[in-house]
RNA sequence: GGAGAGAUGGCCGAGUGGACGAAGGCGCUCCCCUGCUAAGGGAGUAUAGGGUUUAUCCCCUAUCGCGGGUUCGAAUCCCGCUCUCUCCGCCA
């Protein structure tokens, strides 16, 4: 969410912020929910003034053992006004609301403006990609080498899952436990596991409601409970309605879940193999800090992705996402993408973002000023760190061999004792 | 799943229709006193929204788990829900 005293000063700035987006604010739809909003709260604010001070003589008058009916016959005018108006302005918020939470966050001044992801920037490379020539793609590997079965979860579920065996689903728990080792001990992150069905609250705190729904799983029970897209919702929300200590800042949270997507949007998009599923294993990074702190959290954070694709060795580059390609809750995200030979081109898996102050106004995460001792508003950042099971399908095609055979990376072997290649039994 | 009890500020805890945003205590902050320590005295100490303002101040509104209702007036009465605790059952 917006700041809504920037919005109300402001929303020419605003507008032309969220045009290098690509979205539209619109202007006179705002100050007319604006206008109405500000005369009809101070209406019925004052009315609610003018009943409290008269039920208080009513009060008074009554222990005085004096009449009232005057008094009363007045309330009743009060009253009925008071309704009319109390109804008027819950509507008039609720459409405020639902505007308010359609805005994007404004995006950082140093974010390149674009339309698509064509127009996002590179700013690194690591690694030597290794040919494209000859490489197979990791869903043939897999498939070859009978550990990777999307037969057999098509059965059990339907497309866009998958069933590990063996080897490889030895090699995705070493993997998710290797990502947690570097962050916990190297990085200084907390470990966390969280519930991965969440409630409407959460999802609203972390921007995927009401605008995003439709990616969501919703569960079939009395309450309203989706299953995590990402641990970024239960993470972050556990900072919402909360008021930190500023020296406990900044908050450095990982937590390992399964990821659950419906992927509307995306019919025909990598309908082969694991780079596109349902349900996906992903170690999530979280950051709360102090608000002139976290850009440079954000470049941290970034790092600390990338550490586990350099102690891997496995090649890849980074991006700035353009405005036009950002989440909208984001004001700045650099993605990393992972260099896979069969598709002879770098594919995301880790998206880090600073959100700034947007999710924190949303849920209400907040810390107390040392000096003013009033409370402000968090920046929340996260990335992933990384997506387990696009990591798995890039180890599998960069550390293939003609055979179809895969090698163990160095730094895995103390979760794999032993296994120094997977290849068909 | 069944039965019962409960939810009040940072914490404990009082409050069953009117001067209650909420006694009292603890904690915390500032000041005073005290030659150190201990003790003592005073003041302050929720959050959000709005109005006003350069800002502070000030004023208004809302909030006693959440949502409705009754009433001139609700922490207090009524209805629904959520969560916590205890016992029983079941279960990893």
């Amino acid at each position: 969410m917006l700041d809504p005293k920037l919005l109300r000063t402001q929303p020419e700035a605003v507008a032309a912020q969220l045009a290098r987006r690509g979205f539209v604010f619109d202007l006179v739809r705002f100050q007319d929910l604006e206008a109405r909003r500000k005369s009809l709260q101070t209406e019925t604010e004052s009315l609610q003034a003018e009943r409290n001070t008269g039920s208080k003589r009513i009060g008074q008058a009554k222990s005085k053992g004096e009449d009232v009916s005057p008094i009363l016959a007045d309330m009743d005018r009060v009253k009925s006004q008071l309704a009319a108006n109390e109804q008027a302005l819950g509507a008039l918020q609720s459409e405020f609301e639902e505007f308010s939470l359609g805005l994007p966050n404004i995006p950082h001044a140093s974010v390149p403006e674009g339309r698509s992801e064509h127009d996002n920037v590179e700013i690194r490379r690591w690694g030597t990609p290794r040919p494209a020539a000859g490489a197979k793609d990791h869903a043939d590997l897999g498939e070859a080498l009978g550990l990777m079965d999307f037969a057999a979860a098509a059965k059990l579920t339907g497309a866009r899952f998958v069933v590990l065996r063996g080897q490889l689903a030895r090699l995705q728990r070493a993997l998710t436990q290797f990502m947690l080792d570097v962050h916990t001990q190297e990085h200084g992150y907390e470990e966390l596991y969280v519930p991965f069905i969440v409630n409407a609250a959460s999802l609203r705190g972390t921007g995927q409601l009401p605008k995003f729904g439709d990616d969501l799983f919703a569960l079939k029970s009395e309450q309203d409970w989706r299953l995590i897209p990402t641990a970024e919702v239960p993470v972050t929300n556990l900072l919402r309605d909360e008021i930190l200590a500023a020296e406990n800042l900044p908050r450095k949270w990982v937590a390992h879940t399964p990821c659950f997507r419906a992927e509307a949007g995306a019919a025909g998009k990598d309908t082969k193999g694991m780079i596109r599923q349902h349900q996906f294993e992903k170690v999530e990074l979280v950051q709360a800090t102090l608000p002139e702190k976290s850009y440079e959290a954000h470049e941290e954070l970034t790092g600390h992705a990338e550490a586990i694709l350099k102690k891997l060795e496995l090649p890849y580059r980074v991006l700035t996402l353009c405005t036009g390609d950002m989440g909208g809750s984001a004001a700045k995200t650099y993605d990393l993408e992972v260099w896979l030979p069969s598709q002879d081109r770098y594919r995301e898996i880790s998206s880090c973002s600073n959100f700034e102050d947007y999710q924190a106004r949303r849920m209400l995460a907040r810390y107390r000023h040392p000096e003013t001792k009033k409370t402000e508003l968090l920046h929340t950042l996260n990335g992933s760190g990384l997506a387990v099971g696009r990591t798995l399908v890039a180890i599998l095609e960069n550390y293939q061999d003609e055979g179809g055979a895969i090698a163990i990376p160095d730094v895995l072997q103390p979760y794999l004792p032993g296994l120094k290649r997977i290849e068909k039994a």
